[in-house]
DNA sequence: CTGTATTCTGACCGAATGTTCAAGTTTTGC
DNA sequence: GCAAAACTTGAACATTCGGTCAGAATACAG
């Protein structure tokens, strides 16, 4: 137990506040895709967390604050994964990369996808601003690799907004309404199998509807 | 005002009944669909429909009562306008129809929609349990006519499970998302033609990788 | 060791909200 | 018309929950 063999000197500054907070988003980001974003109370995450419920509004002045830290780490790592479209490499190894990294995203944090999607269906205004500010910028970049293909004969034309949203929305579902997916399947609990074969139909679908697999 | 021109004396025995109830369902409809499932207070119901608070638990004797007669009106009513498959007019013909179909539900009756998304995705048990009286034996249904199509040679082989389950991914996803699908195609509302444009690239999609239509 | 900054926490508060109730009013069946 | 049933509604209640605060405890710098 008793084990504190090397203090490292360095950044022991605020260490309990980085340490907490890290421990209250965590929970957070558990319980409120557990229970909703609004039954969620202070005290349940509070209590999960071994604290008292004074101490996380210590650290977050008010739920609404500490919503918006829990969405902001979520998105933030987020973009941090997502990995760009790189034209050289072509569209079949990056819809393909895209449409795994997504459903992988989906599968190993659904509790981020589920809070994701309850502030988008609840329209909470900070979610969509970050869409506004950051996603809609992505979008147009990816539509002009696209046009690039297009051009090169490599992809046939698409309704590139259109392809994102039903790529983002057949990705997303399997973490989202995961309880729906489980009773459509007749399953207990989603394994990675099922991921796969969900995988590898939606590559299969979006590659066909983009010409460059031929049926 | 004072109109009662034919007094028909048959169903008036509850006609007041009938009439607030319908009401009420309406107006819940709407706010639930508005505010979210848990932030939607009887207080608003109330005001929106012109009645008092104590007038709406007359009727319903609590909030996830009123919940579940929302969730029940929408049910049935998908019930009664969705179109069984019929084998004899093919997988082409079936499946454009079904997606159009599902599309335009979520296009004239988005609170619906958004209302029953909540609910799944909250996972609440009232809706699991109706998904699983219904919807399980329709999908195996489903499955036995895509089944004897693809003996037939009119497509080929595929995963039905994933199939309904993207379908209805991405047909939903235009009513419940719509805010960020609005971000997303920069307007500030959605129009017959974006799901007309959705309904031509989703039908396109899934024809393809059922091998019914060529690329 | 000492003073300062940070963290911790039990107790408390006010507002909101689901629900009840009892006393009214209207409608209905006869 | 009349009694019973159905409906209406203002007021009140109990509970829950987000948020505050003051003072105790702890960590830290010099």
């Amino acid at each position: 137990m008793s084990e504190s063999p090397k203090r490292s000197k360095n950044q022991l500054k605020t260490h309990i506040r980085a340490q907490n907070q890290a421990l209250i988003l965590e929970t957070a980001e558990r319980i409120f895709a557990r229970q909703g974003l609004a039954k969620t109370t202070t005290q349940m995450i509070a209590d999960e967390a071994g604290l008292p419920k004074a101490n996380i509004h210590y650290y977050y002045r008010s739920k609404k604050d500490l919503l918006e830290a829990v969405l902001e780490r979520i998105l933030q790592s987020w973009l941090d994964s997502v990995s760009q479209f790189s034209e050289e490499l072509g569209p079949r190894h990056n819809l393909t990369r895209y449409i795994s990294e997504k459903l992988d995203q989906s599968r190993l944090n659904p509790s981020a996808s589920k809070v994701f999607a309850m502030a988008l269906i609840g329209e909470e205004p900070f979610v969509l601003e970050f869409l506004r500010r950051f996603f809609v910028d992505e979008l147009q970049k990816e539509k002009q690799t696209l046009d690039r293909w297009v051009e090169q004969g490599l992809m046939k034309p698409v309704p590139v907004e259109h392809l994102f949203i039903t790529i983002w929305a057949m990705t997303q579902t399997y973490a989202d309404f995961d309880g729906q997916v489980k009773v459509l399947l007749q399953k207990e609990q989603l394994e990675e199998s099922d991921f796969n074969d969900a995988k590898e139909f939606i590559t299969k679908m979006i590659l066909l509807s983009c010409g460059i697999e031929e049926a």
